[in-house]
DNA sequence: GTGTAATGCTATTGG
DNA sequence: AGCATTACAC
């Protein structure tokens, strides 16, 4: 961005740009410049004089907030630029829900739940009500409950709620409010909040505090939401309370790449925000500067066939560019050698770097085939989402101890350390102690803090091995504030054994579990050598705190000193118990261990007793533990240039606002994208149908279709139909296959003869029965084999001789199942093993 | 209470 | 096919 920012805007961009007061609406078309016009936008209030304290712009990632901020600051500089309180609608509302926290009986240091815990505290409810988990499956109950959260009912007006109950009565699970009920207590009791809590709660906050929210309101004197699609009615109460007092409120969005409907984003947001706001401005940014006008054109059409939709005319004045290649495969592991020898190829004749290429997907499944391929060609890839760094086992039992030693109350953290590694409290204990906090109506810590108190049937050995993990967690806890965040992270994973029972375990897996623990304190490393990020929200918050921390200062922190010399000489034990520990980790590659450990109660006495501010901004553990849940993979800190130079493999959610030069969209196949459960509804598919568009208009140069005709499911083979997305597109943006087999891409003929596969277009797909018309889905396995006679393979057996229409003679070498749903496994001569089934393989016995 | 073998469930999409 | 939970032997 230059100093003459102004000029790099088209007229539209720039109006955009220049309307800043009032509320103002951007539409903004697929690579039409959103994010350009948003960071200008908020460059230019800066340079117009407004405050960065002042500015809220409430954005899709945390990823996207951090780049924003970058290019501003190249043009207002740093020390403005980082006062801008900008990121996730979750992360902004935590913070906060954290200063203001007591104020909804909340303690600070509240713990954010992820979905896990939500899930298997919801399962330990069910238990405890006897209710049956297939009946209420938990991940079920859980999105009812997300539903009723955002949209801003309670537990208790759910239970008065007529329609919800009734609902539940007709879908034979009745209890489903009073499971509602008590998952909110039990998050209460713990101290914790779910995703949808954080919007929930901030609701509350700003409705029964008035000051609080004239507060904020004045606070925020100019308000931005980026993906304004994409937010919730919860989301939307916010923000229409925060912009009531100055109605400075720019949202920006697009109704055709609303793809979040399935967690609560409602796209009526859109429509209801002309109606809070006559007043409004709308700009529509409609040129595209992204991609070709094919892919526009082939873009444009897909939309098209949505009902529901703002008007609008996206073009582009780039060039014509190619066609959109089609391509049909017969298995999920030819589609991923046809993806990756088209990589290769393209990177040699192109000169293309890896970065520059996208495979996009609907399911995270579908990663596998691509990966096995890419490795197979020496294809450096990176995978984004799916199993993230903070959902492995391992991860998430060290991050549980530092939780727990943070808010001992969270339960979920508790039952999953309590005995792990294995210190000998059983299920039994861990039972009566449940029941013992449930008949007192207090957290599970509270029973195990005082267990000696508590007549529940445990006998001495029990009580003495809950009192020891008890006396270890306030050890830990006790450090929170006198050590690093490094250094107390480490000190936990050597104390409470996880390190000993991981370097225990030398299979490969065990290896690298010990290794992702090492990677896990190399980050707490960084983030307590790194200066705090002060520009994330939490500077401002430091200065609302002040009052708060004063209060520490003056009184509390003589506590903390005094503790802290008494743990002095406890460390000093510690430090000789260790040794022993400190040579087996060496062993294990740890050397960074202890003596940074040991440490350094004295160097850090000093920081306590100083100013509030270095309070708050210690790197201590609980300032890094408060983010760790709200990060996505998306939002990981530290990408080093190699990481950059792959080939970015993601879902296509996760792809948003993202573009590629050369992006493959794999599986268009039926009953997977689009996605089986979306094909009951109109709404769903046309949700899927803004997925699909979202696909292909994240690529600038070349889009490539892909689909197979067989895949494995469940460890079934199951036969594909191709999407009718593809014969959306409109057929003169295509480039359609006729027929290939596997070998083909083997021997690289797809690339030497590519137009072989032009030209041919269509008959394929246009003889197809017309689908997506009446939105039912067609049953694949009769229409395939209503003109085959199965019954004549009643007597196939192995050892026989099969013919195939694609692969040619072959032997049985293996039959299994019952007729006529059994399978076979059939060698081909120069083709290799097939599993086929009976049902579907048209199979003709020769001789 | 602990560790292993057998069973059963899952795979939309995500902050 | 892969993972988590459960069942059962020690």
């Amino acid at each position: 961005m230059s100093k003459n920012y102004l000029d790099e805007l088209n007229p539209v961009q720039r109006r955009a740009v220049e309307c800043t007061e009032g509320p103002v609406m951007i539409i903004a078309g697929a690579g039409s410049g959103k994010t350009r016009v948003l960071t200008y936008r908020i460059t230019h209030l800066i340079k117009k004089g407004v405050d960065p304290f002042n500015i809220l712009s409430l954005t899709f990632t945390n990823k996207a907030a951090r780049e924003m901020k970058e290019r501003i600051a190249k043009v207002v500089g740093t020390s403005e630029s980082k006062n801008i309180w900008m990121g996730t609608f979750h992360s902004v509302f935590s913070r906060i829900l954290r200063s203001e926290a007591e104020k909804i009986g909340y303690p600070q240091n509240f713990t954010i739940y992820d979905t896990d815990n939500s899930k298997s505290l919801i399962k330990a409810i069910l238990k405890e009500q006897g209710l049956d988990d297939k009946v209420y499956k938990p991940g079920m109950v859980l999105s009812r409950i997300s539903a009723a959260k955002n949209n801003l009912i309670s537990s208790q007006a759910y239970l008065n709620d007529k329609q919800a109950l009734e609902e539940d009565r007709q879908a034979a699970k009745p209890k489903m409010g009073l499971i509602y009920q008590i998952y909110a207590q039990r998050c209460f009791k713990a101290g914790a909040m779910d995703f949808d809590d954080l919007l929930f709660n901030t609701n509350i906050l700003l409705r029964d505090f008035p000051a609080v929210l004239h507060k904020y309101q004045h606070k925020f004197k100019y308000i931005m939401v980026d993906e304004y699609q994409d937010t919730n009615f919860s989301q939307y109460v916010i923000i229409k309370q925060l912009a009531a007092a100055y109605r400075n409120i720019c949202v920006v969005g697009d109704d055709a790449q609303s793809i979040y409907a399935f967690r609560g984003a409602n796209i009526q947001n859109i429509f209801n925000y002309e109606k809070d706001y006559p007043e409004l401005n709308i700009f529509k940014l409609e040129q595209n500067y992204r991609s070709t006008k094919i892919i526009v054109g082939a873009a444009n059409t897909v939309i098209s066939k949505n009902k529901e939709q703002l008007k609008k005319n996206v073009f582009t004045e780039n060039i014509e560019g190619e066609l959109i290649k089609v391509m049909k495969t017969e298995s999920d592991n030819s589609e991923g050698n046809f993806v990756a020898n088209s990589i290769f190829e393209t990177k040699m004749n192109e000169q293309a770097h890896n970065r520059e290429f996208a495979i996009l997907y609907r399911t995270n499944a579908q990663s596998r085939a691509m990966e096995e391929a890419l490795r197979k060609q020496n294809i450096a890839y990176r995978i984004f989402g799916g199993l993230s760094f903070y959902q492995r086992k391992e991860i998430k039992d060290l991050l549980a101890y530092y939780r727990l030693a943070i808010n001992s109350n969270d339960e979920e953290s508790l039952k999953r350390i309590i005995n792990y590694p294995a210190r000998g409290i059983g299920d039994t204990t861990i039972d009566r102690i449940i029941v013992a906090a449930n008949d007192h109506n207090i957290s599970l810590w509270r029973v195990i803090e005082n267990i000696n108190e508590f007549d529940i049937g445990l006998n001495a050995g029990a009580k003495a091995k809950v009192d020891e993990f008890t006396i270890m967690i306030k050890s830990f806890s006790a450090m929170l504030q006198t050590h690093s965040a490094y250094d107390l992270g480490q000190y936990i994973a050597v104390h409470s054994g996880i390190l000993r029972d991981l370097y225990a375990d030398k299979s490969p897996e065990g290896v690298s579990r010990h290794e992702n623990i090492q990677e896990l304190l190399n980050g707490l490393k960084e983030f307590t050598e790194s200066e705090i990020d002060i520009n994330d929200i939490g500077a401002e918050l430091t200065i609302e705190n002040q009052d708060a921390d004063e209060k520490q200062d003056a009184g509390e922190n003589q506590d903390i000193r005094i503790k802290n010399q008494e743990e002095g000489d406890e460390n000093q034990e510690l430090r000789s118990e260790n040794q022993e520990e400190e040579q087996e980790l060496k062993e294990a590659g740890i050397d960074t261990a202890i003596n940074g450990l040991l440490f350094s109660f004295d160097e850090q006495k000093p920081d306590i007793e100083n100013t509030t501010t270095e309070i708050t901004t210690n790197p201590t553990l609980d300032l890094f533990m408060r983010d760790i849940a709200l990060m996505t993979d998306a939002d990981k800190k530290t990408e080093t240039e190699e990481d950059r130079n792959k080939v970015s493999l993601m879902t296509i959610h996760a792809a948003k606002g993202l573009e590629f030069p050369y992006v493959y969209v794999v599986g268009l196949e039926e009953n997977l994208f689009p996605s089986q459960m979306s094909l009951t509804e109109r709404a769903d598919l046309e949700e899927e149908r803004r997925l699909f568009y979202v696909a292909i208009t994240r690529a600038e140069k070349r889009v490539t279709l892909s689909y197979s005709t067989t895949r494995y499911r469940w460890g079934n083979l199951i036969y594909c139909e191709p999407s009718r997305f593809i014969e959306e597109v409109d057929a003169k943006y295509l480039d359609m296959p006729t027929e290939s087999s596997s070998r083909l891409f083997g021997n690289e003929e797809y690339a030497s003869k590519p137009k072989q596969y032009s030209n041919k277009p269509k008959e394929t797909f246009v003889q197809r029965p017309v689908i997506g018309k009446n939105l039912v889905k067609i049953n694949s396995a009769s229409k395939n084999t209503s003109d085959f006679d199965t019954e004549s393979l009643r007597s196939l057996q192995v050892g026989m001789e099969v013919e195939h229409d694609r692969f040619g003679k072959g032997k049985v070498i293996n039959m299994d199942g019952d007729f006529p749903n059994n399978k076979t496994t059939v060698f081909f001569e120069g083709v290799g093993q097939k599993q086929l089934l009976i049902k579907f393989a048209k199979l003709r016995i020769v001789g």
